[in-house]
DNA sequence: TTACAACAGTTGCATACACAAAGACTATTC
DNA sequence: GAATAGTCTTTGTGTATGCAACTGTTGTAA
């Protein structure tokens, strides 16, 4: 049986070492390519999506990010010229975040700067036992989780809104 | 072995399962005891102090925030009532927090909570070869990246790193 | 004693985020 | 064919955090 300080330095040490790791590898990003990790995510979902392309929402829904988050992050990569938005054709409502020339670019010099961060700050250290643990451990913990997520900023509770105008 | 997708993948998984799960146990801990995960933390690291009282130097080191955040951390805290401020006898630069008694009775009813909840939502779903694993595998990671670690807000960068806590 | 560097903690400013409401538009219903 | 309900994104407000600058204190050396 683990034991209760077993417990605690258990779930102590995945917090520490996921914000630090998160925070060393961000760094070195930023140091090697001048963009932040959050930056490079999405850059990196932008230039896989087809035609470079992707509604807010969806966006919103492949990072780790609230639909208002999102907006402000996009405004700041949007500001630096790494993408830009376009207004939907089928749908005036919605808007795509359509990743530049510039930005594609950037991600070809980011990337393998993350990858290598990645490899030096992190897969390096791990056996591959420890790797397929932990990626099992962690797929576990977001299952159990999943119900967790999203919540926020889906306002699909409040039966009649009262939207008065 | 580990294609560069599952590098990616599990890059990913420790980040959103560590975010999921950080949310999860403080929304839980905030809904049955009344406070956030943060709060919870500052209190039972001072009430395990000797005489439940920390310099805010080394309340900072116990923590993961800056001096500063936890100045205003404690400030919140300290509204609250659960601790309070004293002046060190010895240093008047000084400053020590101080849990209250409504503090230490705060910690007896959000601890518990707070081990259910770390129970339910993380512990609960991993074998004790997993739990091993990531433990072993979180070690290793903050060991790399402890270099990384408390650089801001230390003016002093003694590379012989020795004082934890 | 005075001078000065190092230190402890706090505060001003800027950044980043979530939630709630608003704004803009589409779809539905009578 | 307007009123109404629902959807997608942005904006307003509040919270939390880090860094840099600041106040007050201590230790040390002229």
């Amino acid at each position: 049986m683990s034991s209760a300080t077993g417990q605690a330095e258990l779930w102590a040490s995945l917090m520490q070492g996921q914000a630090l790791l998160a925070d060393a590898v961000s760094d070195r990003l930023e140091a090697e390519a001048g963009i932040p990790l959050a930056w490079h995510e999405v850059l990196v979902v932008l230039a896989d999506a087809p035609d470079g392309r992707l509604r807010m929402q969806d966006l919103a829904d492949s990072m780790w990010l609230s639909k208002s988050g999102l907006t402000r992050l996009c405004d700041r990569i949007e500001e630096a010229g790494y993408l830009s938005r376009a207004s939907c054709p089928t749908d005036r409502r919605g808007t795509f975040a359509v990743i530049t020339e510039v930005g594609r670019a950037k991600v070809s010099e980011a990337h393998p700067v993350f990858a290598r961060a990645s490899q030096d700050l992190f897969l390096q250290h791990l056996s591959s036992r420890e790797r397929d643990a932990l990626q099992s451990a962690m797929r576990k913990i977001i299952g159990a989780n999943r119900a967790h997520l999203r919540k926020p900023e889906r306002a699909d509770d409040p039966p009649q809104a009262s939207p008065k105008r």
